[in-house]
DNA sequence: AAAAAGCTGTGTCATTTGACACACTAACAA
DNA sequence: TTGTTAGTGTGTCAAATGACACAGCTTTTT
């Protein structure tokens, strides 16, 4: 859970009473390799903040190929946004891609943090909208760059999920094929 | 105003003070085609609410070339979320592609509002996180879209769009050059 | 009105990509 | 232990794409 205390602290002041309200409203869980966490038509009444491991989000297109939204690592915090904000069933999978330890904040939670006095509901305020304005800013990143900028991007700031995560799902993930990647991957050990 | 009035109302129930409180923190303006509402390294204080036309907002590659991060429509709301969460200067353009008429809320109104009283701060609250959940549902969407498919979605989505702005700004947008996007539509126009 | 700038349609061509195929290895379950 | 499944590396080839080039048209500027 510190994990967790530490990634609340970054978006802000907040009295330690607040905080250990806000955290007992948390529960830890770990979940083994392949775990289905998330499945269509299930709805999702939880956030999730990753302790470790890493969590594969995808979902099918109209051609039945398979498309990573997102792999979600270590430090991050995530949800079916849609699922959860709007209470419509999902259509979409989550699953764990390794041994993951996570924490899970319930919706009516969430509503009862929001609820219990002024400093919390602006804390939480503060946190979506960073929330979103990181998700625009990384949106926006990826709509500048090509493939192979985002694989030096992975590489770079994603040391751990490029060693550990594999190879098509990434490659799924910065929007080319296997092949494609594998071949960026070959002219970068060449340089 | 009264198309914002109708936006507002879409993010559910408020009372009568509430939303006049709220639309008189706002204010309407006009601008000529080819203003430019935000150019680089300003710092963007304000969310801008669009009641007719279009904007463009868009960046360059290191590549140098100019690439659409978004076409801004009548009744969007729009903002430069990392500048105006974060306090940054903005490192992007937005400029009118037509006349354009929109409403702004600067940020200290937006402050205001929010700590006015409780069902204010909820709405607000409530905006943003739909806003959020939203913008993951539009780049989720994206990202399991062909180019033709994504143009089909604009075609059928954002018709007027389609008529209005420039083919280039277009092809950029969903992520391809003007030239493929001309045979996308002459394939189109051949079926 | 003339000139300039911006937008569009289109053809060619070299490059990049995806699809397929296959061998090899690692992980996992029976 | 053995069979099975998942993942990786790589080659070939057809298809898609981007870069370039140029002509025609519209809009804006001088």
């Amino acid at each position: 859970m510190q994990m967790l205390r530490n990634y609340f602290k970054g978006f802000g002041d907040i009295s330690s009473e607040n905080m250990d309200f806000l955290l007992s409203h948390c529960t830890s869980l770990e979940v083994p390799k392949g775990t289905e966490l998330i499945k269509p038509n299930q709805d999702v009444d939880a956030v999730y903040f990753l302790e470790e491991g890493f969590l594969h989000y995808y979902t099918y297109s109209d051609f039945g190929e398979r498309v990573t939204l997102k792999v979600v690592e270590a430090n991050y915090c995530w949800t079916m946004m849609d699922s959860f904000v709007n209470h419509v069933p999902s259509s979409d999978y989550c699953v764990a891609l390794s041994s993951v330890r996570l924490c899970e904040l319930k919706r009516e939670n969430y509503q009862a943090i929001k609820s219990k006095n002024k400093e919390l509901s602006n804390f939480i305020q503060s946190i979506v909208e960073q929330i979103l304005s990181a998700k625009v800013i990384e949106a926006n990143k990826k709509s500048r760059m090509t493939i192979e900028q985002r694989y030096l991007d992975l590489l770079e700031n994603h040391t751990k999920m490029v060693q550990e995560v594999p190879v098509q799902i990434l490659a799924s993930l910065i929007g080319t094929s296997r092949e494609t990647l594998h071949r960026i991957r070959r002219k970068l050990a060449a340089a």
